[in-house]
DNA sequence: CATTTAACTATACAGGTTGTATGACAAAAG
DNA sequence: CTTTTGTCATACAACCTGTATAGTTAAATG
């Protein structure tokens, strides 16, 4: 990593941070590239050199707030033995991430709706969040193998549901903690897989 | 209602329409006052002049839809004397109505998250469904007793979850057929209360 | 019937936006 | 020492929203 690159990536972050501050501040019309470059005490055609456009722009803040976490303790999570557990998890650790910088979410994702080629790096990240409650509904339906066919797709588009930023964000929405909205969180999901928790 | 009122009102149900049709094409840079009004077949100063603003006019749309339906089903599912089959007639009609135009209304709510003042209007809405998972669930406790107070508002924050758009739209945007999304938001929702189904 | 009013339109404008073109510049890399 | 890279300045085209001003026509009103 050269010096310059370094230099370069400073500059990035020093944007990215900008434009997230500049995107939590009330009304999203005050989000312009002139904006967010003032803000960061930098040219409006670093931006446009750095990101290429105001999606581009919108893309980098996305990956920059999903980069940090998620990965390591999402592996974690599959490599508890038992697949309850592993549920258990997924779902804490998913909602963490959501709570950690919600509202910010919140609006990538309504810009996400809207504009179709910011949309599909949405569209990317939660095909691979699909991808996990598949596996864990897998690896139940091993374990406990009196689930027929119909019902396993059935379950993993539920649990993909329940897992999703949007249902985690209309519970913590009414002032719930994040402790009681996981604990709601985790008793839908024993709904899901018709599991009974054996304490209570 | 004089004969000149209804002519505006043609119009504006013109540029109502005008204004869905452009929203949900593809992306959302296309939807600015000029294109609607050529839509429309109406001047661009038309529309400041109905609507007042481009909020004015999102808000404008979103209570067109939502007038038309809603009311009366739902009104009719609280008749029902047996608070399970008012909960069971309450998710069915607020599913068919987020059915009913489901890329417009998700695109509605992107704007709204973006854009506070058309974010109040639908909140609004929100606030209404609400109020009927209250009731759903007051009733609920009347009928059987056996539930302690933590438990009710949990219940209530869940039942709004489980019969929001954004958990109804999750649902089908993977493919599901309209019924079986249902079928999935009544077995979440028997979650919700403890309540086990009498034929499997 | 004469007059006012309501809905609509035409033109023009101020101030904002995105994105690009062109060229310069300084510091780091080779 | 030369080239490359990241940044910046200025200018521009083509949009956008919202407003001001004034004109038109058909319906409502007395």
């Amino acid at each position: 990593m050269t010096r310059r690159k370094v230099a370069a990536n400073r500059n990035r972050e020093r944007i990215l941070l900008a434009a997230r501050a500049l995107l939590l501040s009330q009304d999203f019309s005050e989000f312009s590239m002139e904006t967010v470059a003032r803000q960061a005490g930098v040219s409006r055609l670093t931006l446009y050199y750095q990101f290429k456009s105001k999606a581009g722009l919108l893309e980098a803040l996305n990956d920059f707030i999903a980069r940090r976490g998620e990965m390591g303790e999402l592996a974690e999570a599959f490599r508890a033995g038992d697949p309850i557990r592993t549920l258990h998890e997924f779902i804490r650790v998913l909602a963490g991430f959501w709570d950690s910088d919600r509202e910010l979410i919140r609006r990538l994702r309504a810009v996400g709706s809207l504009d179709s080629e910011v949309g599909r790096s949405l569209a990317e990240r939660n095909e691979r969040r699909r991808h996990g409650c598949r596996v864990i509904i897998e690896r139940y339906y091993h374990w406990y193998p009196m689930l027929p066919e119909p019902w396993a797709s059935r379950a993993v588009d539920t649990l993909q549901m329940l897992t999703s930023f949007e249902t985690f964000d209309t519970l913590a929405v009414s002032g719930r903690k994040f402790d009681e909205v996981v604990q709601i969180l985790h008793k839908q999901a024993y709904a899901v897989i018709n599991y009974t928790p054996p304490s209570i």
